[in-house]
DNA sequence: CCAAAAGTGTTGGTCGTACACCCATGT
DNA sequence: ACATGGGTGTACGACCAACACTTTTGG
């Protein structure tokens, strides 16, 4: 009990970056902050750790509270504490990487007397703290991370067209993919289920929709089965 | 300035999980606690993070005061914050992974009072608080990322022979590796400096050896090269 | 009938894997 | 001479990359 009270402690922080896929285009969801420091700038959704949650409890209470967000995927990111970092003191923030499905959230969602928005990953504006650099490390992340798991399912609907899985990995990973070996791929995998329907309102050929196959993926995984791009 | 300091604050540890190879050994550092509690367990060198120093420097400093050693290879690896981790009170760690050339620290190393030692990581004591988590959460990331990144190197002497090389891979990732492929691949990435020297003192055909050669890696990196097992 | 995207196979090259023998050195 | 590890090449199969046309649907 004594001497873990010897020392001053810095204040501890959660903060998320969560991504949604827009179509073809990557967003980041961010809140614009009401108070100083940095008032009036967007920022990640976050706060302060409570002493009897845990790390992913607090990150999940804060994205809830400020957005009314509940992702799919929620992992933790990295961890900034660069003295320096926040004009207040020394903050230290335990930064988390979120995925969910745009289409559970209202484009331009907002809750409460906060504001938040979705934002363009390639196109967002100046961010308050070091977020900048936290969003940076998130998508270095979600790049690497999108070819040797299937976390990419999260980004869409329950039900996908073949096309968009494939638009989604073009956007992340920055670079186009040839239809047919993606195709192949995927499908070799075994892990999409084919359904019986097509999606709708299209003004051309309708494609067919393919549900992501958690179970299997489970099973696979456990007998050694290592899903790659 | 204000609301910063509304909440009460979590303590904030580090802890570091250092990495050596010892012949065909993958060991770990571990030191023997003084002080309540778990007086007298084993433990990862570590401590509170300090106001003014950045989590990289509390790092590196824990490692220096505790047990001498100053790694070759250090990074984040993940934050441990469960509430009840610590039975002082909600302390918040986040742990470190570093890699030693063993060869530069005088196995069974110690510096002041407290005793510090390396064991196998397959064989180690029951450890404090939570690092057996966290020893196993290192362990994870050295055997994913020995695979895409040159870190291995780390952990031989500066000249080492390709059977040593080879080792440590088998050591690392649990399994065997053929030993013809195992050259060609590695050789063939143009990585390593072949010296006119050979291993001295060992009673058959002395090998090769060989040096890593950090500066053309870093001119292939850039060219978009990418390092793989 | 036109526009737009869906859907579908083959081939050549590269890379991974499996595999066994002779060589150099020290005792 | 023997024991110990050092050093070397080939063949087969799997996987990857490149590539173009026909089909379906709505307007």
């Amino acid at each position: 009990m004594s001497y873990t009270y010897e020392y001053p402690r810095p204040a501890l922080t959660v903060d998320c970056v969560v991504f949604g896929l827009d179509d073809d285009d990557l967003k980041v969801l961010l809140i614009r902050r009401g108070v100083e420091p940095f008032a009036g700038r967007w920022a990640l959704p976050g706060g302060f750790v409570r002493m009897e949650e845990s790390l992913d409890d607090a990150a999940r209470r804060e994205l809830e509270e400020e957005s009314g967000v509940r992702p799919g995927h929620l992992e933790q990111l990295y961890t900034f504490g660069t003295p320096g970092r926040d004009p207040r003191g020394r903050v230290v923030t335990v930064a988390y990487f979120a995925l969910v499905k745009l289409s559970d959230h209202v484009p331009h969602a907002s809750t409460d007397a906060r504001e938040a928005a979705w934002f363009s990953v390639w196109d967002t504006p100046k961010l308050a703290f070091d977020h900048a650099d936290v969003l940076g490390t998130a998508l270095q992340r979600l790049k690497g991370k999108v070819r040797y798991q299937p976390i990419g399912f999260e980004l869409l609907p329950p039900k996908f067209t073949l096309t968009q899985l494939q638009r989604l990995y073009e956007v992340v990973l920055e670079r186009e993919l040839d239809k047919r070996n993606f195709r192949k791929k995927i499908l070799a995998m075994d892990l999409l289920e084919e359904l019986d329907e097509v999606e709708q309102d299209v003004s051309h050929r309708a494609a067919r929709l393919y549900r992501f196959d958690h179970k299997k993926y489970k099973q696979l995984e456990k007998a050694g089965f290592n899903f790659e791009l």
